[in-house]
DNA sequence: ACATATATGTAAATATGTTGATATATATTA
DNA sequence: TAATATATATCAACATATTTACATATATGT
């Protein structure tokens, strides 16, 4: 069990600096990594017509109601924007404005790429491969877990 | 890059299950995924004489003030203890209080050795070994990304 | 159609993380 | 020794995460 619990000591080393050195890599842009993430997400998609809250927070894995703290600030910041759903009167449809596509593409995604760059020196395609392999493993194995739980 | 895109975002959602499921985990303890690190950080045996915030702070790469937080709350708790330290009077020392030892040992153990055991379903002693080494070398580059920007 | 189940948004309490600023104690250097 | 640099603790502002609870809207089953 000695291997496990520096796997586990290591992803929450991991998680904390990700957060850290992420998060400076776009302060210029008034990001966080979890913002450079629901920028990545709705432009992945490209929904012009926007994706559901609820719908984002499955992807993201995360809470309804701290996506909706995130959203709210990038609402703030003219990153995002929030439309009623005209098809269900419950939900609001969460899509990036003109000004959040341009700090996306324009601004973040160089100094992303750069971030990738330097955090994965010395990767080859290989290590990248199954490094990206045993994440989705774990994954879904703590998806399981939570699976569980929840029941 | 899509390889890398992948990879982070992956990581950024394994940090988020990691706590969810690990604090749950550990819940009816009373602790955190962070709080059990803080434990196994104090239970090993070069630090049953008590050891600075500071020291404990950098061992497990987070800033001090959060985990000034973390220890008031843990010493509200009764799990660890603060002293004075009588050859340094700027600092304090952290250990863990008798009651302490036995949540960690007694009860907290035993349900992280079943959380790690499901957690890692699936994997070699080798897919073990493989992941820890791609996350240290992940933290490596990290360690070296916040160096220079803090330079 | 009506009762029930599910989905969504919102609010509140709590825990964790960051940075910046300030005061004090210790160490170093001129 | 005195001035300066470093280490530490603490306070404040902010961002992110969870859970629980509740009101409302939609979907489903009898």
């Amino acid at each position: 069990m000695e291997l496990a619990n520096r796997l586990f000591f290591k992803l929450y080393q991991c998680a904390n600096m990700l957060h850290k050195t992420g998060t400076r890599a776009v302060e210029d842009e008034g990001l966080t990594t979890q913002q450079w993430a629901v920028l990545g997400a709705l432009s992945r998609s490209d929904s012009v017509t926007g994706i559901s809250v609820g719908e984002l927070a499955r992807y993201l894995m995360v809470s309804r109601q701290s996506l909706a703290g995130l959203l709210s600030r990038m609402e703030r910041d003219g990153h995002i924007s929030m439309a009623a759903d005209l098809s269900d009167r419950r939900s609001k449809l969460v899509s990036m404005t003109e000004f959040g596509h341009k700090v996306w593409h324009q601004d973040a995604q160089p100094k992303i790429f750069n971030y990738y760059e330097n955090a994965l020196n010395g990767f080859s395609v290989s290590d990248l491969s199954h490094t990206l392999h045993y994440l989705i493993k774990l994954l879904e194995n703590m998806k399981e877990i939570d699976k569980i739980k929840v029941e």
